[in-house]
This record gives structure tokens, sequence and C-alpha cells, in this order.
DNA sequence: TTTACAATTTAGCCTAGGCTTAGTTTATAC
DNA sequence: GTATAAACTAAGCCTAGGCTAAATTGTAAA
């Protein structure tokens, strides 16, 4: 069952280099998620609630914020609620469309909802365009 | 088909909390893995190979062993090769296990190799005792 | 309208995990 | 047996992402 060879050295960091690209964006398209979350449903994002939610906080969170507006992903003006900017807003639409598949295709298969909540939540990340495809067919199938 | 409620914060913030914890783990578990490969195939675990095995710089590569070996999971003398404690071994067992489960998942359901391999690499980590259930039962399933 | 509380920011600290450059040790080849 | 190359360590720097404590700003109530 295990290996008697290793895949070629390039080949093997390769596959971490990718973990750690995604880990970099993973922040930032949790924080956009929730931010857009809060807009549509509170109908603003304060930090206040962006750290709560995250777990985080409030220095933490408004930290991490400044990031994300140095990297022009939302924008918000001292002591004022916290916007999207356009490119925020279409990473955090992508980025709540990946999460929902992943969760629905772990119900599809028979994930209970708690579990399923919880396990998208850090999968949603690590899924190729490749392997989303896959479980939306899935989806797709346990629908009929 | 979007959400129009939260989940209540204290809630939602112990699913970021638990990806949190996961990320704590994961680098350690990628080490060890790696370690107890390179031993099983190479007959030995160097430091120049795990670097260039995990895509990162020899000296990135010994100040994480050191970590390691700090926290109980590896032993080395200096310029010496490094071993596994049992602590360490365990947690590369255990590893290799999940790992597996979850490659062998994403191949079942129709996933290509190279995605799967990838895919599963960053995946494992945050996959639940409770999916991984149904992963294998999925599993066992499609070898029929 | 002042006062008090809540929200936010600032400052400073810590760990992990990247990097480069430079020095030391070990192994190899002549 | 020694020179050279390879492996490893040391030192120092950077960013992200946590934290606490303290200062500032905004808001609401008396």
């Amino acid at each position: 069952m295990s290996k008697d060879v290793l895949p070629e050295a390039h080949e093997h960091a390769a596959r971490f280099n990718q973990v750690r690209e995604a880990h970099k964006t993973e922040a930032t398209e949790d924080y956009v998620e929730l931010i857009d979350d809060l807009i549509r449903v509170h109908g603003e994002a304060r930090l206040v609630d962006v750290a709560s939610r995250m777990g985080v906080t409030q220095p933490t969170a408004s930290k991490t914020l400044a990031r994300l507006q140095r990297d022009g992903f939302v924008s918000s003006e001292p002591y004022r609620s916290i916007f999207l900017t356009r490119e925020g807003k279409d990473l955090a639409d992508e980025s709540r469309l990946r999460h929902e598949v992943v969760f629905n295709f772990l119900l599809a298969i028979g994930v209970e909802r708690e579990a399923a909540i919880r396990d998208s939540e850090g999968m949603e990340h690590h899924v190729s365009e490749e392997t989303l495809k896959v479980f939306k067919k899935i989806i797709r199938e346990s629908n009929k």
C-alpha cells in the first residue's frame, strides 16, 4: 500500500508550494466573504462584528483589514463601517460560490450538517477547479 | 439561495477557530510525513532532501525542524540525519492514513490523478473524522 | 450639553515561517 | 592527507496574524 518510490523533488515541492499559495489568500477570502454577508444581512459591516465572527480581537481584525485595504479589497474611513471594493466584491462572490459547492457536496455524499459546515470552511481553499467540477456533478446527480 | 440570516457570532467564530487550529499542526504533519517517507524509501532523512521536497531553502527547513525537535516530534544531532520520535512516528502514520483516504476518495469520485495528488495535500488537514468515515465508505463502494 | 460607554485605533509584543548572506562542519576526490 | 565541494548552522531581516494595554473618537442618555 505505502509508497516505495517518491516523486521527483521539484514535483514534490510544487504540491507544497501550491498549498502555501492557497494559504496566502485564505484570510483575504474569509474576510471579504464575511464582510459581504454582514452587508447583505445587517446592512453594514462594522469592525466589532467582523472581529467577533472571525473569532479574533478587534485590534487583530483592524490590522488585517488595513492589509486588505492596502491590497485593494476593502475601503473604509477611520471609525466608519467597512465596504468592499469591486475587486473585493468579486472575490467574495467567487469565494462564496466555491464555499457553497463544497458545503452542498458534503451534504450530498451524506456528511452530517454540522460537520459539513465546519469542514467546508477549511476545505474550500484547497479544492481545484477540476475537483470542483466533479463536486458539482455529484450535487446535480443527488438532486434528481 | 444565499443566506438571509447569519449564525450566532460565537458559532461563527468556532468555525474559524477550528480552521486556525488545523493550520497550527499542518506544517508539523507535512514534515513528519515527509521525513517518514524519506526514511522508508531512502534509508535516511537528510535536511537537504527535506528542504528540496518541501520547496523551501535549507535554513527554513532547519528552523522548522528545530521547532519540531523542541516540540518532541523529531530528534537529530548537528550535521546528522533526522529521526522521528515515537510521537513523531505516530503522527506521521496517522497523517499518511488521512492523506491516503482523501487521495483515494478523490480518485473514487472521478477526479483526475494529478488534481487528486495536489488537492489531497491541502484538503487532508481540514477533513473531520466524521467526513473521513463517509469518504471511506465511498471508497469501499467504488472498489466493489 | 456633558458625561459615560462603546467602538476603533495605536503601540508594542510574540510566534511561525519565509528569505539571504556568511560561516562552520563533514565528506569526497585526488 | 589535504583541498574542495556539499551540507548544515547562524545571524539577521521580513510579513502575516495572533495578543494586551492604552489612547482616541463617536454616540447616546441623563
